[in-house]
This record gives C-alpha cells, sequence and structure tokens, in this order.
DNA sequence: TAGATTGTTAATCGATTAACAATC
DNA sequence: TAGATTGTTAATCGATTAACAATC
C-alpha cells in the first residue's frame, strides 16, 4: 500500500471498479477476471489488471480476482475502509439532494454538518441535520474532524467558503459551484460543475 | 470549424474558458492573453493557445485574445449558439435541482421536459414544467425535437431510461446514476457521478 | 522600434494497450 | 495435462509542455 507514483487516471476507476463489485457482491458472484469487468465497465482488461497491480497482487493467475477480498482492498486503498465525516456548505437544492443521497453511507462517508449563509435555511431540518450558520463552519468542523468539505453555493460565494474549509483543516474539497477555487497545494480539490459537463456534450450533437 | 481529431480532454477545457471569458465579459475586460487564462484556470498557456488553434486563429500576436470575439467562437465551437433542447428524467432531489439551475439559460441550453415513473410525483410543477409519466416520453421528446437527455434515477432504472431516449432519437446522455449505461456508439454518453468522484477524494486524505 | 504574445513545430512526458511468461 | 488468466514488460499511442519564428 505505497505510492509509487499513482496517476489521477488510476484512482478515479477505482471506484467504478468498487461499485460493480459490489454490485456482484450482491448477485453473489465469487470470482470475476479482469475480462468480465473490461467488458461491463467499457475499459480494457489489461488496464484493469495494471491498475490494481499497482496495489497489489489481488488476483490468481489462471483463475481470477476473488470479489470479496477485491472490495476489500479497493475499500482499503480508497480509505473507505474507516469512517470519514464530510461537511457541506449550500443548502439549496443540489445540497439536499446530496444530504438526501445516502449511497455513500455504505461506503463509510457520511455527511455530519451543513451550512448555509441565508439566516432563512438556518435551523432547517435536513435529513436529521440541522442547518447551522457559517459562524458555526470553522469551531464545528474541528469538533467533527470532518475531513471532506462539499461546496454547493452559487460562483461567487465558492472561494469563501472554500478558505473557511481550509482554515477549518479540512484535507479535501468537493466544488459543484462553477467556479476554479484556490486554496493551498496540499489539500486535494475536485470539481464537479455539470454545467461544464452539459456544455462539453453539446460538442458532440 | 472542421473536425481534425480534436481529443475529449480539449473539448472539455472549451466550457471552462467559456465560463471565465463570460465572466471577463462582464466585468468589462476586451483583451487576455493565454498567459492570464493559465493563470487563473490553473493551466498551462501553451495548452490554451493550442486548443483553441485546433478550431482557428482566434487570437492576434503580441496583443492576446478579444475577450467578446472569443466567447462567440467557442459558443460556435460548442453550438452553444442555436437552442439545445434537454429532457430530464427522474423528479427526485437532484432532478428537481437541474431543473432549478438555470444557468445554462444563457447558454442556450433549455430543459423543456421532465419526467417520472412514479405515480406520485406526475402531474407536479417544477420551474413551471409539469412532471410527465414515462409513456409521454418517447413522443414527447420527439416533438420537442430533445437532442440531450438527463438521467436522474436510481441505478437500477438508469439503463431503461437510456434504452427509451435511445428510441426517441436523442443524441447525447449525460447520466447521474451511479452505472455504466449501454447505448449504440453514435450516442454520446457523458458520466457524472459525484459517489464516484466523492470516494475518489478520499483516496487523497 | 522594442516588447509582447500568438500559432505551431518539436520534445517530453505519461497513459493505454499488446504481448507473454508464470502459474493456478 | 490443457485452458485460462494474472502480473508485468515492452510497444504504442496520445496529450502536455517547451521553444521560437512570425507579427502585432
Amino acid at each position: 500500500m505505497k505510492t509509487p507514483k499513482i496517476s489521477e487516471a488510476v484512482v478515479r476507476r477505482l471506484p467504478v471498479y468498487l461499485r460493480f463489485l459490489n454490485e456482484l457482491s450482491r448477485r453473489n458472484v465469487q470470482m470475476v477476471s479482469s475480462q468480465d469487468l473490461g467488458q461491463k465497465l467499457d475499459l480494457n482488461p489489461a488496464q484493469i489488471r495494471k491498475d490494481l497491480a499497482y496495489f497489489g497482487e489481488f488476483g490468481k493467475k489462471g483463475i481470477g480476482y476473488d470479489v470479496g477480498y477485491l472490495i476489500e482492498k479497493i475499500r482499503q486503498i480508497l480509505k473507505l475502509d474507516q469512517l470519514i465525516p464530510v461537511a457541506l456548505v449550500g443548502a439549496g437544492n443540489l445540497g439536499r439532494a446530496l444530504c438526501n443521497y445516502n449511497a455513500y453511507l455504505r461506503d463509510n462517508m457520511k455527511i455530519v454538518a451543513v451550512f448555509d449563509s441565508s439566516p432563512e435555511k438556518i435551523g432547517v431540518q435536513i435529513n436529521n441535520l440541522t442547518v447551522l450558520p457559517m459562524s458555526a463552519l470553522v469551531e464545528t468542523i474541528r469538533e467533527l474532524k470532518v475531513r471532506i468539505g462539499i461546496i454547493t453555493v452559487p460562483a461567487f460565494e465558492a472561494q469563501v467558503v472554500a478558505n473557511q474549509f481550509v482554515e477549518a483543516g479540512v484535507e479535501a474539497i468537493l466544488n459543484f459551484a462553477p467556479v476554479i477555487i484556490k486554496v493551498p497545494s496540499e489539500i486535494r480539490v475536485h470539481h464537479a460543475d455539470f454545467t461544464t459537463e452539459l456544455q462539453s456534450l453539446a460538442y458532440y450533437l
């Protein structure tokens, strides 16, 4: 489990593997080959084998991969074998959608705090969480040991929220606002903006 | 405006350029250099120049790019100079969030129809659209000349919805469901699943 | 003119794919 | 044993970056 420069492309595929493996597990499938995986996930089998081989020898030659064992290993790699507290800022439609999405509960990620800047949102209940004011952000995040912050505020507020996350000691940020946010290099930011997604799709019409 | 094999990476950056150029335009900035852009967007200036050069000579040597002109050109490239009707299936939290997101209205994309399979959702008003039953999907999409379909249903329903989109003649699909959907190769699919996004982020903790 | 910045070619870097020995 | 599939090296492919002549 050392890190000999794993590319981002590899890391992004791991959750996709995990998701499908979980489905196989639910269907009580015991073993799976890189060929099977490749077919279902539209990926080259050699690539899948190579991706996994970065982290260890998880398969059996001539047989394939044990589904349960591989799930366990990928969860370890992604650090999903521990509870990861997440905070979200922006209790709008998107924010509420993410809160209600409990799919990641199974994978040990949990939104433990929700914040908003507008007074009429504060105190509102979302999925047994009470929306807190921005003034409570830094302290609450420190108390709850939040490691990942999600930003679902309008673009013009995103950088301010990011700054607060950084101040509070968050290690990674998932930004849904349509703007590039700047943070110190030791903090990881992923951008998940669906307007750019939709616009790039238009190119192929 | 011919297509000498433009890579997906290039196409994905164009909306990011466009977004920032729009902001410059709002601020009445006339000209911008690849250096400026690169700094703001965390990209290599040479890459930006190369990306744009695939589509034409939009800049002026020694000067930079005219903001308004570049906006116009990128909008043409992305086909955002015409109205693009979009349909959405799945009137849950995420679906409603996307409907309310009117940011893409400015960019000529418009959600013109919303569908859901559960009876209690049908007839509900979302942003002056009435949620329609799945049985109306194919006919409505053909009538409204919908070109892009958005899927915000649970994973187990996503493939069925995709099949209906294909039958109705949609040209591209944006899938938010956490599952790989299979469509004929002439139809473009982008996956925008934030659970995989969040999980890959955990790797970097 | 001098300084700046593009468009483009060449060099570098990195990621994907093919191939195959090892082995279950 | 024969067939299948991994782990891994080598080959290929593609994308990013550097460099610089052209030129505003």
